[in-house]
DNA sequence: ATGAAAGCGCTAACAG
DNA sequence: CTGTTAGCGCTTTCAT
């Protein structure tokens, strides 16, 4: 692997003159064809590790997740990667496995690595972030969850208009008792999606029972048992909708295992998946997240605070979430 | 953001000393207390970038894929994340989008990001990373696919195996007319699979004929469409095995779509997707891949590889596929 | 066990 | 436009 030197040694120019000429700076037209030629004849290839000791840039986005093996975050990851790797950065993931202890080590390690930003979906209340982002410099845009309190840039969904409108089209088609498989207490998402709820059993008037509300923790396995224990009620919702993929594949199997009859026995609203909608019988009415906004926005705000064009205040957007009907609610 | 430098100050030690103590080398223990209260006190931590200067080691490994949004490579990659990630190491995403040029392209990124080896999941035939590849010296281990003719250590999965095995149980099911839909050719894994069921049709004298072959690119639209060509022939086949995810929910959907009863019409085999295959009704036979197993022998592959105890001679690794019978075949 | 010094490959003043 | 030079933060002989 040759260096700058030895394209000094080659074409009997100085360092300083080649690294203009590779950071696109005028060089005279003779000495550019050198440059080129050495270039190609020794292999020439910036060590991007070497520049990066000195400009004090990595040109690389640390990418904090719950999780990859789940086919929400692994879509926004697609999108995030697409966008970044179109700026030039590389991305670098790490994924906490839904564990605090795992959530602050990654996040040290990405810290230590240098990278320029990150893009990061928190735990959420339980996180143990904080400090270690607040005394950090680096730029971190928050995505599709973010802490309370602290102060950087956010994308996120409405949740809790999701909620509340998903809620209130039930509503809207006779249904007043209302089951919703929400994730664990203490996550950002499943919060506002519960006061979403809430809002809408106030609104409007719908059936107010506390078991109404069950708690999965984003796995098939909880969205099945939730659901399992929604249909053992003596007196079961009319209509359930549930708050992620995995879960929604969970209670569909628990309405499959029972032999229940969608949208007859059970209406029901699942999330996210339009290509697992489109599989079922009858076809899913789905809750989406405008995934592909998400993450470009997200990289956007990110690469505006790398480059320094973002002012002192932080920017927080929400994008609507969208109700794709189809044949799972029955009016009722 | 304090350097070694700093601790030298404080401590009145030297860099040399101070970097020894930092990697783990002897110093007297009065020394080390007073190392790790400046440490401490001064908020040290190491500078990767600059000791992968001097070291040549960046502690990275680049992952390059086809995409993101498939639910086998993000399964395939959360193992991989998790497996270096506990050998410190950081994991560098590229997807290239199913193109050979961004497949190029993103090879190119990789390697001159420095780093220390690559995991690659390689287009086929049509990939034109061969010379860049051989010409690199960074280790090197393919998943999933490989390139013919290339030395290199590889973790695969038995594709021919998995298809010759799929028809056979077909054919013991009753089925002659079994129709496959494969990915694209020159898609390494289509490859052997289409080998492998040539082979079967020859073994089990299968109904040869060459319309009960169909080619998608792995797209749910994909699945579809060659599903709907086999319900379009005038003899239909018995039996269709799908070779991926999409293209069997693509499938699947064109049989509802077409009000197909399975397994009386059609039976049907998917693939990958243990999940699905339990939403869907009935409850689909699929055959799934052994992802952690490859995932975990690959990294340690690499890690064998960066750590120099490998030896020169390659090591290619086939994990069998298991077949997990549900109630979409039809024994007739 | 510790320290002095050289240098990894590149950039950025500064001078010419 | 080009060259000289001084480092970025760390590791690594080689002495001591």
């Amino acid at each position: 692997m040759s260096t700058i030197k030895d394209i000094a040694k080659y074409t009997g120019l100085s360092v300083a003159t080649i690294s203009k000429y590779l950071n696109g700076g005028n060089v005279l037209p003779e000495n550019r064809k050198l440059l080129e030629k050495a270039v190609k004849k020794l292999d020439y290839r910036m060590n991007h590790i070497a520049r990066g000791l000195k400009t004090r840039k990595s040109l690389t986005v640390g990418v904090l997740i719950p999780r990859l093996n789940n086919i929400f975050y692994s879509t926004l990851i697609s999108h995030i990667e697409i966008a970044l790797s179109a700026a030039g950065y590389s991305t670098i993931i790490c994924a906490y496995q839904d564990d605090p202890d795992t959530e602050l080590a990654r996040l040290d390690f990405l810290l230590g690595k240098g990278v320029d930003g990150l893009l990061f979906i928190p735990l959420g209340s339980s996180s143990k972030c904080f400090n270690l982002l607040t005394a950090s410099n680096v730029p971190v845009v928050m995505v599709d969850r973010t802490f309370e309190g602290i102060e950087c840039d956010a994308v996120l969904s409405d949740n809790f208009g999701a909620a509340y409108n998903t809620a209130g089209y039930l509503s809207q088609n006779g249904h007043r008792r209302i089951g919703v498989i929400l994730g664990p207490e203490g996550v950002y998402t499943a919060d506002e999606r519960h006061q979403g709820y809430t809002q809408a059993v106030r609104d409007f008037n719908l059936d107010p029972e506390p078991e109404l509300i069950q708690r999965g923790n984003y796995g098939i396995d909880s969205g099945r048992s939730c659901m399992e224990k929604f249909l053992s009620m003596k007196n079961r919702p009319s209509a359930v909708f549930v708050t992620n993929y995995e879960m929604t594949i969970g209670a569909i199997i628990a309405l499959e295992y029972g032999n229940i009859k969608i949208p007859d026995e059970v209406s029901i609203i699942g999330f996210d998946n339009l290509e697992l909608a489109q599989t079922i019988k009858p076809p899913l009415t789905i809750v989406t997240q405008r995934l592909n906004k998400i993450a470009v926005e997200a990289v956007k705000l990110l690469l505006d605070r790398l480059r320094g064009n973002s002012g002192d205040n932080v920017t927080v957007k929400k994008f609507s979430t969208e109700l794709i009907v189809r044949d799972s609610v029955k009016r009722i």
